[in-house]
DNA sequence: GTTCCTAAACTTTTT
DNA sequence: GTTTAGGAAC
């Protein structure tokens, strides 16, 4: 970071160096609501920390009352860890730096006993939802009334980031519709069935904090006290209870709440002025519409907060003038925003490369080429990132990868939490701290086998009705249930199971506890016994949450159950990304928000996939997804590469698929068009709809039904398996696409290895030896 | 109660 | 093409 140096006195301060009077601006500010508008790669991070850092090292306020929102808990841990470089980590300490998920688990935990909660309540993802309103839905044979589990969990999930619960949408609601009664009925449901579950959902985080202060002033008072000054990164995706739980943080502390020993400067009345508001956002980078997020929050601040100071910085450290030059061409399509143009003392740099391949195969192929090419010209492969619309398109590109041999990790995407064998101990995990979390009951009931089946379970939930108590403690009293022997002595035996870990749960480590229950109850030789032959990666699953522990354990040795369970709960996509892992990252546009790579590969630029299909009836829908593609190009330093397919598979069958709109909105000599290599002769007719240069059209795409085996680049759908099969220097193999070739390098051991092959046509190319389908000659 | 087979749904993005 | 849900058979 690099501006001309202005002879002021602030030059002498460390934390002003560098940086650009803007930037200047926005760390020295004392406003009481301040907006910062940073534009993609402004730096904006540099200022955050710096004016926190300011702060402490100035003595303006106690570390403890600095309370910093970001988007996910990695740029949380990365934020905490500039500002301990900048002052020091004694200094920082106190600070609350974290998503608005977490800082809400942390007041909830302190505070669920005032409203009728436990502190060691659940937390529920969206597929425990999911299972709850079907649940419902099938209790109320909603489903006649053309109800669909995603369609109630998506408008319990709105309605909630409005604010509005179940009393509040009976209201307002038509009481002659008898689908809107009905709605009330399972939204009513869902919410006491939460409530007796000692659980919250992801959305009753936020709007279960804004309730609680709202009812409780008193407890409000607490927390508007402690922050003086509250910072929020990404505003422009805050949704409407993000921005309430603000509001209620920056209301004055009414003099009946201060107390007498207060060292916090009082106002006039004898209250405690609102705390300082800090936020940052670009509303040309806001992407999550479709969970709520609400771009009046950024455009109408000013309004909202009076008084407040806005701050522009335009200046990009990051890209090169080709890649915003692209970037400010897609964005200008956009209509209803506020003029912005990023600009760079960096230099034009390389032409961005495009790519049509004849198939998403074909795409995924040139993406392994080019990679590997930057790699060989030095680039990481750390800083190296392919971003794609939906997760789906990860298959073809994972297995090119794996045949290339290279090494890449998907960010996101079906995650290890999902995975059956890790939900089933999850849930033992999550009843024993929460008892009353009948679901996680219901999962582990009968999980491993113990001949408990649907009879059984629902005779047990209505002996617990009878109780008036929970599921656990209708198990204890099973044998009051009249059931066969066997049962009977299986349900005690997981009860007593149950208790007893229960008992230990504020002393137990987490690996302790959990290896204790893969023991108890056989989970783990079950796997190891059973013929399934996938069952032996089910248990390696269970070794690696073994492990998982044992890490969460010696990061957090103080750390119990509940802390272990909420960690879990609330790891975005984006968390567990290493950067010093070496590989290649493959992640959504929406996870790479926050991101930047030397080299960035957008794919599947194509209509219906980028804009999405699905966004064209939405309202704003395009613009949204143009901003999405700019979030992408944006991301990149020196170089970008745009490539899409000209079919592409979805479902089994093949549809053909025409370049995106937004490619026709970057100008044509930015960008330096290659063809594919599978197509042959080079045609001279190029042309696109609107008859701008640079695609191939589907003017010379087969007769549908043809095999693609005409094609250089053609992957054989299934893996093989070449044994132990070993290659030297100097062996001549024989690639069913690439034809002869020459090993000219081999690395990596046993099923592991790659070689290096010199192909007589196709050029080098690297593959996995284990795999690549080839023979040796 | 468990296992196995067929059918249908599936793909937007995520804390 | 894949995964999951539901039903039939054991």
């Amino acid at each position: 970071m690099s501006t001309p140096a202005s002879a002021s006195l602030a030059d002498a301060d460390p934390l002003l160096d560098g940086l650009n009077p803007q930037q200047r601006t926005a760390v020295l500010s004392r406003s009481a609501a301040l907006l910062i508008v940073a534009g993609a790669g402004s730096g904006k991070t540099a200022v955050l920390t710096r004016r926190v850092a300011r702060l402490i090292r100035d003595r303006e306020l106690w570390p403890s009352q600095i309370l910093a929102i970001t988007f996910t808990n990695k740029a949380a841990a990365e934020m905490r860890e500039r500002v301990e470089l900048l002052v020091g980590r004694e200094a920082a300490q106190g600070m609350w730096i974290s998503t608005f998920h977490s800082a809400c688990v942390r007041i909830l935990r302190r505070e669920a006993e005032q409203f009728g909660f436990g502190a060691a309540f659940t937390i529920y993802d969206s597929a425990d939802s999911r299972a709850l309103i079907k649940r419902l839905v099938k209790e109320m044979q909603a489903d006649t009334l053309g109800f669909t589990v995603s369609a109630v969990a998506g408008k319990i999930s709105r309605l909630k980031n409005e604010l509005v619960d179940a009393e509040g949408y009976s209201r307002q609601l038509n009481p002659n519709d008898p689908t809107e009664v009905m709605f009330l009925e399972l939204f009513r449901r869902y919410t006491a069935e939460l409530r007796r579950a000692n659980a919250f959902d992801f959305d009753d985080l936020i709007a279960q904090t804004v309730y609680l202060f709202r009812a409780f002033p008193k407890v409000a008072a607490l927390y508007q006290r402690r922050f003086r000054h509250i910072l929020i990164d990404e505003y422009q995706d805050t949704n409407h209870a993000q921005y309430a739980l603000i509001r209620e943080l920056t209301r004055p502390v009414e003099p009946v709440h201060v107390p007498v020993d207060t060292r916090v400067e009082l106002d006039a009345t004898g209250g405690i002025p609102a705390a300082s508001l800090t936020v940052v956002g670009d509303s040309d980078q806001s992407i999550y519409a479709f969970r709520g997020a609400d771009i009046r929050n950024i455009v109408e601040f000013e309004r909202d907060f009076t008084g407040a100071e806005v701050v522009l910085l335009e200046q990009n450290y990051r890209s090169t003038q080709t890649i915003l030059d692209a970037a400010n061409a897609v964005i200008a399509n956009n209509f209803d925003r506020i003029a912005k143009n990023l600009f760079t003392a960096v230099g034009a740099g390389d032409k961005i490369v495009g790519f049509t391949g004849y198939t998403q195969h074909d795409e995924a192929q040139f993406v392994a080429d080019e990679i590997q090419k930057l790699h060989e010209a030095g680039t990481p492969y750390s800083q190296i990132a392919v971003f794609y619309r939906t997760n789906a398109q990860t298959r073809a590109l994972e297995e090119i990868f794996i045949r290339s041999g290279l090494p890449y990790r998907v960010l996101g995407g079906t995650k290890f939490y999902e995975r059956a064998e890790i939900k089933d101990l999850m849930a033992y995990l999550i009843a024993v701290a929460n008892p009353a979390d009948g679901l996680a009951m219901r999962r582990i009931l009968n999980t491993p086998k113990r001949g408990i089946g649907p009879a059984t379970e629902t005779a047990l939930a209505n002996h617990a009705d009878e109780l008036g108590g929970t599921m656990h403690d209708a198990l204890r009293d099973a044998a009051a249930l009249g059931l066969g022997p066997k049962v009977t002595a299986a349900i005690l035996d997981l009860a007593g199971l149950l208790d007893e870990l229960a008992d230990g749960v504020t002393t137990m480590l987490v690996p302790d506890v959990l290896t204790t229950i893969i023991e108890r109850t056989n989970y783990l030789e079950l796997l190891r016994g059973s013929r399934d032959p996938q069952d032996e990666a089910r248990a390696e699953n269970v070794e690696e949450l073994v492990a998982v522990t044992r890490d969460f354990q010696k990061n957090n040795p103080e750390g119990r159950l509940v802390d272990f369970l909420t960690e879990v709960a609330l790891v975005a996509a984006a968390d567990d990304l290493d950067d010093s892992s070496g590989t290649v990252s493959l992640m959504t546009l929406h996870t790479a928000k926050g991101l930047e790579y030397d080299a960035v590969f957008i794919t599947g630029v194509e209509e219906n996939l980028l804009p999405h299909q699905m966004s064209a009836a939405e309202p704003g829908g395009p613009a949204e997804e143009r901003r999405l593609f700019y979030v992408g190009i944006t991301r990149a330093r020196k170089v970008l590469h745009l490539s899409l397919a000209m079919t592409r598979s979805t479902f089994g069958d093949t549809t053909v698929a025409s370049p995106s709109r937004y490619l026709q909105e970057i100008p044509t000599e930015l960008i330096d068009w290659r063809d594919s290599p599978g197509m042959g002769a080079r045609s001279s007719t190029r042309s696109l709809g609107s008859g701008r240069d640079g695609f191939r059209y589907s003017a010379s795409l087969p007769p549908a039904g043809k095999p693609k085996t005409e094609w250089a680049n053609r992957v054989t759908a299934s893996v093989r398996d070449n044994g132990d099969l070993t290659l030297a220097v100097g062996d001549r193999i024989r690639h069913v696409d690439f034809g002869d070739g020459t090993v000219s390098a081999v690395t990596g051991v046993g099923p592991k290895s790659i070689a290096e092959v010199q192909f007589e046509t196709a050029g080098r190319k690297r593959l996995l030896i284990k795999i690549a389908p080839l023979e040796k000659l």
